[in-house]
DNA sequence: CTCCGCATGTAAGCTGTTACATGATTCA
DNA sequence: TGAATCATGTAACAGCTTACATGCGGAG
């Protein structure tokens, strides 16, 4: 029930259509809410019917026309009411701390030392070395995600002392962005660092630079 | 799709039944991944059709039976082919920062100095100061959250550097808890800092202790 | 006897994902 | 002409939440 309010908010900082909106959820607010276009297309036709926005068909040259929605009086009522509202703590998630608690499962290729042993002739593997490629990818990603987060505070916020209002706001949600990113990095860090006994890949930092974008 | 691999991650550790499950996914499985009993009930049936678990009804003494779940081995297959298949980022979701986001946007009681000023009668309230108290709130179950977690890693792994096989990956897992919960505190204690002109309530820390469950 | 905890489940509804559809305009 | 991007949408499904239901046994 928040994807509405965080519409709200983005529409409230500026007025957009349906796609400028999907964007925004890749980049900034995306940070902590993501949506896909067709979940905020549908949502902003119920906000409509509800009263929070109203749409205006705005004309391009060069391109399709587009529509352009805006918060209402009684939006931005339900917004300040959403507010002061208490916050359920979002309960947070990840795949690949549940694979790395389970890692050692992958360890026994073909034993059958007890009951559950297959006969079939599977390839075995090493799901330990695919996880701890997998953790380096994800360390990859996160840190150059801090890096980026990192450039534009500095570039947006040059001062943060001075910052007041809806500017102190978003400044201090993207310090959050930054410190959670630093948080991904210190774990998975010291998680390498706990199986660095064998090198892999001792010519290449595999920090940077990889391009397999994976589709 | 990954409730499945946790239940079978949390089963392979040890037997149980979907009554266990639900209080394991409320300790420690549950830092990293949640689920109700009923998703983990519909889990456990239609991963016994699947034949990656078995049942077996065990009576109790003065309890209701219990079915009690076990890992086949065609589960420990699927278990291994999915600990070596990439993990895809699990996007991370923070209704919390939203709402800080769009804080300044209930700065402004009834203001009439644009025109979605609504002529009702409605009592102002306040929504920042709202939003600081839940701030507050979510920085104290995070710290004892934290404090908790800490506790339990100091009982349970008194030498880290000993450790190996499974003992180490559930370590490593609850150490990325650690650091997140770490992570959750610093970030909101650095949030109140910037709006910390007015003490509110200075005669109390209000960082622990705070016995208001809310449920 | 009533209430509570254990243990398992059903049903309805909302949220989010995946795949596909449509029509326009620009670029090669 | 054929492909790519812009812009909006439909349809079907999977996942998750919320509320309620059932039956047993023990405590007060």
């Amino acid at each position: 029930m928040a994807l509405e309010h965080a519409l709200l908010v983005s529409l409230a900082e500026r007025a957009a259509s349906g796609l400028e909106l999907t964007r925004r959820f890749d980049a900034s607010i995306g940070f902590f809410w993501q949506a896909s276009h067709q979940q905020i297309y549908r949502t902003l036709k119920r906000m409509e019917t509800d009263g929070w926005v109203v749409s205006e068909e705005v004309a391009q040259s060069k391109r399709p026309a587009k529509l352009v929605y805006e918060v209402t009086s009684s939006g931005h009522q339900e917004l300040r009411r959403w507010l002061g509202e208490p916050t359920a703590p979002t309960p947070q998630r990840s795949e690949l701390a549940v694979k790395l608690r389970g890692a050692w499962l992958g360890d026994t290729p073909a034993d059958s030392s007890d009951a559950t042993a297959d006969p079939t002739g599977t390839t075995p593997a090493t799901p330990r070395r695919e996880l701890l490629a997998d953790v380096r990818r994800h360390l990859a990603e996160h840190a150059a995600r801090l890096e980026h987060y990192r450039q534009g505070c500095a570039r947006d916020y040059p001062d943060p002392r001075a910052l007041s209002g809806g500017d102190l706001d978003r400044y201090l949600v993207l310090r959050g962005g930054i410190l959670q990113e630093e948080y991904q990095v210190a774990w998975l860090t010291e998680y390498l660092a706990a199986f660095a006994t064998e090198p892999t890949e001792p010519t290449e930092p595999a920090e940077h630079d990889r391009s397999e974008t994976h589709r």
